[in-house]
DNA sequence: TATGAATGAGAGTTCATTCAT
DNA sequence: TATGAATGAACTCTCATTCAT
């Protein structure tokens, strides 16, 4: 419930920065640990003494990002307007999943969630966080008319973040899509909750 | 536009195979190539005599994977019935999604693809394919009427594809959306579609 | 003492040829098998039915080699002028081993045959013709007053040897030494003979 | 001109003694990165903590061979007396090149560096010194009217070196050339540069 | 003769992690 | 906390050679 009581080390953090960066670069699997160690500057086995091993930090990073998820989760939670707070949602999340980092790290955690349960364990519980926000905003909505009811808030949820994330994920690549994908993207997802 | 002229050799095929079930018990980089040569019970140096190299194995099953997309790709191209061609691509690119072995298969592949050129190419050339197609058959039912028009089609596609793929690639978690998640999808693309 | 007394297969000629682009190329070791065999036009299996083995391959080669020998033998052999014949002998061989092919695999021959009993034999007898003749020669000049008398001959006739093949394979770098090095080689080399 | 200021790892001298044997036994493209860790007692991993590579080796190699021209260099370089210096140096050189280790180690380097970058460099800096010092001992002499002039006295120095480093390799094998082989050599050079 | 699939040992190198200092 | 040497299994890939056709 508490997040860490205790302050992080210094140097724990420039190491997850590191991490980031090498993530980034040549993906989770591409990247050693003496990769990590060396961008951080701190020696290998130093590493270890701030992480029990290279999943611990890919953890860590994921623990990350779910706290950057908090921000959007406060937009969606209690609106006085969740068709305001979608629409604001929507935008501010795409911002945020269309830098690349993000989109990148995102796919990176992703994929070793599919198989390493520290890593699920973590994206699991972000995850769901914000397809509950979502969804909530979205029954929300559908309560005060502003949105169509469906049955499944939580599968509506999931595909707007899916085509979101999908959108920002795309963006990486040269076959980009139109710059206007995105207000078509928005505009779709809207109709669609019309009632 | 023509497939290989020569045949290919079977020992090739059951390779394919064996790294397909190994890719998608451990994934890509997890796997080792003298995995799939036990798995496919042929010696380590002659699978290199099949295949170049690990990544040209997965560029194969990406190859594969593509020429699997074509009857979805001949369901959407000049139908007689936009809106009827479409619902029908939902439902069977849902279930085809839906499988486990093409959902993981799919984010593995793609993952690669964003670091590996090989793999990039391959996936690129069959991702636009399909997004040409969605995106075409949309034209056509917005022509006739029987969609809304939107600027950009292929955002609408990618937005299709991705929030069925997505759903595919969450099937596979134990956090299972509910069963009728699939209906509620089908159900809000067509609501965001209809005039 | 006789030669081959059946014809040579043409393909075996053609093998050869490549074994000596591919070893001059990339060094003994450094070539495959199936380097030779491509670079043939020939199967990898064919190559086996033409000889026994790589190292039959390289032992063929010192065996041609030995052969280009003779005319360099024979000039030295039973000569009316022995300072004359030595002199020619110098100007040829020295050309002789300025080519980079003979130069390159000179050297690769003589390195194998250190620890390679196959090589080793072939590599020896041709060796010993050559410094047989040149001593030879050296005894025969040094009889009729051409030449400084030495001891031992053959230490002699290595020495010249040595000298001229290594300004061949020195000719092979880019720290080339001047071009009238050899001129001043021979010089020395008669001065040395001086009487 | 400056040495390696940091202390080298006593444990990368035990590698390189181990490689050194391994060279000497098989040669170098003979000898796996595996058989230096088990001559030297040492895991495969640490050998790669301490070096880059298995070339890395033999350049270490080749540069501590270089330094053991030192003393062959301060023999030769600004004599009292040029022709006792000479004579001095090539009874002194024929022993060192006269050692197995030595010859072999030689031409296992010699012939590396004919392909390889990473040794021609290493090789050809060593090799440039020894002869610079010859060389200008010989113009020394000739200045001196020890020697006869020659135009081109690095070419000289030169067939002194291989005449002499032939001489060690053929003591190798068992062809074995006379024992007062070295007397003849000896003479011989001092015959051709006598004025 | 000619083919190229098949073999499996071995190549050089990197891996995540531990441990003595 | 901090270091980097040490480990040995695992990595991808190449090797010389054989064999059925």
């Amino acid at each position: 419930m508490s997040k860490d009581p205790q302050p992080i080390h210094p140097r724990k953090i420039e190491i997850v920065h590191a991490a980031v960066t090498c993530f980034l670069e040549r993906g989770y699997h591409q990247t050693g640990v003496r990769d990590i160690a060396k961008q951080a500057g701190v020696s290998l086995g130093n590493l270890y003494n701030h992480f029990k091993g290279k999943e611990a930090v890919l953890a860590f990073i994921a623990e990350i990002e779910g706290e950057e998820l908090s921000e959007f989760i406060d937009l969606l939670t209690e609106p006085d307007n969740p068709q305001e707070a979608l629409e604001r949602f929507i935008d501010d999340y795409a911002a945020y999943v269309s830098r690349p980092e993000n989109a990148l790290l995102g796919v990176e955690i992703l994929t070793e969630a599919l198989r390493n349960p520290m890593i699920a364990e973590v994206f699991g519980r972000n995850r769901s966080r914000l397809i509950d926000a979502v969804a909530s905003c979205l029954r929300e909505g559908s309560k005060s008319g502003s949105f169509t009811s469906y049955d499944d808030e939580r599968a509506v949820a999931c595909m707007i973040l899916d085509s979101m994330e999908g959108h920002g994920l795309r963006s990486l690549s040269k076959n980009n899509i139109g710059e206007n994908a995105m207000r078509t993207l928005h505009a779709f997802l809207l109709n669609g909750l019309e009632p």
